[in-house]
DNA sequence: TTTAAATAGTGATATTTGTCACGGCATCAA
DNA sequence: TTGATGCCGTGACAAATATCACTATTTAAA
């Protein structure tokens, strides 16, 4: 990642657009942070203090059951934004894992400097309210392909949309996040 | 529903509190709207021109296949939004059904007006942002139902989380919005 | 009231998917 | 180099779920 702060200020200008000052103002509230492959960012029971936003590398949300089964809830790679949402939002302790499947670098940002960030600046506001409905409808996406599809479709569908998992991601992990077997998403082709 | 108004203004303060002025400027937007059972509040291909507060009765979200095969991506009763949300937020085509399951009475929000209640109300743009944050995790824990749970358990979780849907809705379409055959279903309990 | 449509259950069977067990490679560290 | 570990494929079998066909009952409309 040559310029992070370019890379954060062209990620919300897609959105929105800001002055110099505004842009130098918002990145203040940033923390440039690394991670290396295999190392966790947020653990079942600790606190989630920061949501990421994913400069390079690539993280996994990870939700393990109770019989230490481990479900994929989402990958995150370059520009995207990861964290337990629901315990960040919430300030309850985590029920999800944040694991790197390769050296990372993100922005942390705080919650408290979330709060701070969308009362001072209502295009911040504006911002994260955009981003939350791309979730939301990315959500709604996910869940119709699960009622309308069988495992090899949504394996199909999944590379389509993001080709780079295959070479990234091995497939047990793939198969973790479709919500089947390894051994079956083996014998799909 | 006996007052509309003092339903949607009790809503929104669960999140913000408000003074009646501004409660008054808020609910101004908004426009009352009666359905009957089995209509369609949206068609596919027709423009989403409104979201929809459901203050009484039931509305079911279908998407259906190729096949014509229908898929309920979501109920919505009193107390909660909803649209298609895609459509309406990027301004394109529906792609999905909106169909009252019981005679429903809702607030309707147009998409202009939505957009002038969070320039003007700081406080509805916070509103919005929470709703979305909630809708977001929301779906993320039905995409972990998919992950970790089999038919049986997500009929559980569904009834538990739902009660009053066991009474109100078909069994057939329960079984179309946890992705599983009726007959299926039918043979669970 | 009479009829048509929607809903629900169930048997028989096919298909999909999961589980367990094993072996072959590749990778990585001692 | 050697041994441990992770990744991937695959056979054999079990479990879950879908599909098709039929019936009974309820609901709603003519």
């Amino acid at each position: 990642m040559n310029n992070p702060e370019q890379f954060l200020r062209a990620h919300i200008e897609k959105v929105i657009s800001l002055t110099d000052e505004e842009a130098a103002f918002i990145i203040s509230h940033f923390q440039l942070k690394t991670f290396r492959k295999g190392q966790f960012i947020i653990e079942v029971g600790n606190d989630v203090n920061e949501v990421y936003f994913v400069l390079s590398g690539l993280v996994k949300l990870v939700y393990e059951d109770q019989d230490a089964k481990q479900h994929i809830v989402s990958f995150a790679m370059e520009d995207w934004w990861e964290t337990d949402f629901q315990a960040f939002y919430t300030q309850n302790k985590a029920q999800l894992t944040l694991e790197c499947i390769e050296d990372t670098l993100a922005y942390g940002l705080s919650f408290d400097n979330f709060e701070k960030l969308f009362s001072d600046s209502r295009k911040m506001e504006r911002f994260f309210l955009r981003k939350s409905i791309a979730g939301h409808i990315g959500s709604q996406t996910r869940i119709l392909s699960f009622l309308t599809s069988n495992a090899r479709e949504r394996y199909e569908q999944l590379l389509s949309k993001n080709p780079s998992l295959l070479q990234r991601v091995p497939k047990s992990s793939l198969a973790s996040y479709l919500g089947v077997s390894r051994e079956t998403l083996s014998r799909l082709f």
